[in-house]
DNA sequence: CCGCTCATGTAACTGGTTACATGATTTA
DNA sequence: TAAATCATGTAACCAGTTACATGAGCGG
């Protein structure tokens, strides 16, 4: 009887990549794992406090991280890093894609306001697209210079940044055509 | 005092599609919206009877719909149709993707997982990628299916297979890159 | 020593989900 | 008439969020 954790052999997205994170950055408070949140160009996922502490009790419990205390003052402070179990619970996540929605249709915020458009008189439609196709351009030109000149040099940095500049561009690409047809 | 309820000026993204499926719909059943969210490709909504039902009474509580008994047999049914008050929110929450999350870079699973490739073996990470561009070339031949023989008539139908197909082409680019930086 | 930022942590809320309960309608 | 499906609705849960509380360290 009693509430004992079960022994979880999933993890939720934000769990793995936080377990990832721990695995790739060494020993490191969940402090800095907040900062990797925070400084991500896509907003999946905020990095709250209120997110990550509890998540990181919750690895520990299930023998995924180990915590050592890491004083350097007189604060209190924890460094995790990742223990073997966790190593093959995130190799296990990452190797099965396979669950379709990893693959399937991405959400793109401005495709579900397309529907409606018509609501708009036409001026009005013509700006919102106006609009976000100078965010976008915007967007694209950090992303540029993100990979010509990246901060993180990690094995797949480039990879990455390379992953958003292709996704922007075909919004780009496809905000344009909405255009021309609003035009025509 | 009391619990009055106070007069939102804004909605949900999910609030807002469901508003806009109402208006473009014409007068439809909770089930009929439904069904709208459960044949979109897109799985950011699942469609569930516990967040339509509840939604659909909060709109109307708020002025944004209006319901009409519709009992075609024994069984209860209401119509809902929009509202003038929901005309306006829904065009305002169509004219405003000035907010930046809407031209944010999109969250791309794939993209997610990348980052900790190296923990798996190289064999591992080949499969890995090779098995995503397999399911996001089938993605792709059915959304391009879709959009030489489009089933929905509406205005912009073929404009969001369009977004689909860009956006699922530039994942495919993208993981072919990926494989060319394994293989080297 | 005052105020700002760093850092940890909790409480209350939110916007959904899954699972279930119920009954009408249709089909074999 | 039994089984399957259509359709409505609720209850319990869940993974996050925002907002707040607390205190350390550090610069003026």
């Amino acid at each position: 009887m009693g509430n004992t954790q079960l022994p979880r052999s999933a993890a939720t997205d934000l769990e793995a990549v936080v377990l990832g994170v721990v695995w790739r950055d060494g020993p490191c408070t969940p402090y800095a794992i907040r900062q990797h949140f925070r400084e991500s160009p896509a907003p999946r996922w905020s990095g709250s406090a209120g997110a990550i502490y509890p998540l990181l009790k919750r690895l520990e419990d299930r023998g995924w991280v180990k915590s050592t205390a890491n004083a350097t003052g007189r604060r209190r402070q924890l460094d995790y890093s990742i223990a073997p179990p966790g190593k093959t619970i995130l190799s296990h996540w990452l190797a099965t894609p396979n669950v379709e929605s990893d693959t399937a249709l991405l959400y793109d915020p401005l495709r579900a306001r397309l529907f409606f458009l018509d609501l708009l008189p036409p001026a009005k439609a013509r700006t919102f697209v106006a609009t976000a196709l100078e965010q976008l351009h915007t967007h694209l030109r950090t992303e540029e210079a993100e990979y010509r000149n990246p901060r993180d040099p990690g094995r797949f940095t480039h990879l990455a940044v390379r992953n958003g500049i292709l996704l922007t561009r075909a919004r780009i690409r496809w905000l344009r055509e909405v255009a021309d047809f609003l035009d025509a």
